[in-house]
DNA sequence: GCCAACGTTGGC
DNA sequence: GCCAACGTTGGC
């Protein structure tokens, strides 16, 4: 069981889209780190759906629903993606700035390497984050 | 194999 | 809208 972030505009695909249709593939991965990190995903693996650019927050979790297989749009072998599904909505959205301003969460690669779309989570850091959504 | 040029991402 | 950071490409 693995914990991930992974980094979507919403004008391009939000956790909205992700409710309404069910499913989606986690596809258009072109960067290699990014790539391994979605090769790594397994089944039953969540990951937290953060808005990036003119949001910047986490608003919900996914559920990881397959492994990786070749990305859709392409044919270029080298890209996959995996499905995901929605599988919780968070109460409150937790913003960059509030997990710039806590300190457990100051290493998490969200922080450290900003241009990641797809980044492994420590369970703590996963966890932290989910309270702080439920917190006042 | 180096590195300059270029394109993209994403925070501010 | 700007630009820093970073990744990729291609000439040499």
């Amino acid at each position: 069981m693995n914990y991930w972030l992974v980094k979507t505009e919403k004008s391009a695909f939000s956790y909205d889209d992700l409710e309404k249709n069910g499913r989606t593939d986690w596809d258009g991965v072109r960067n290699y780190q990014a790539r391994n990190n979605l090769k790594a995903m397994e089944t039953g693996d969540l990951s937290l759906i953060y808005h990036s650019v003119n949001d910047r927050e986490v608003v919900g979790i996914a559920k990881i629903t397959s492994s990786f297989y070749q990305d859709p749009t392409t044919d270029d072998d080298r890209w996959v993606a995996v499905e995901m599904k929605p599988h919780q909505r968070l109460k409150k959205c937790v913003s960059l700035k509030e997990i710039k301003a806590t300190p457990e969460l100051e290493n998490i690669a969200l922080v450290k390497h900003s241009r990641l779309s797809v980044m492994p989570l420590e369970k703590e850091a996963f966890d932290k984050i989910v309270a702080m959504s439920e917190e006042g």
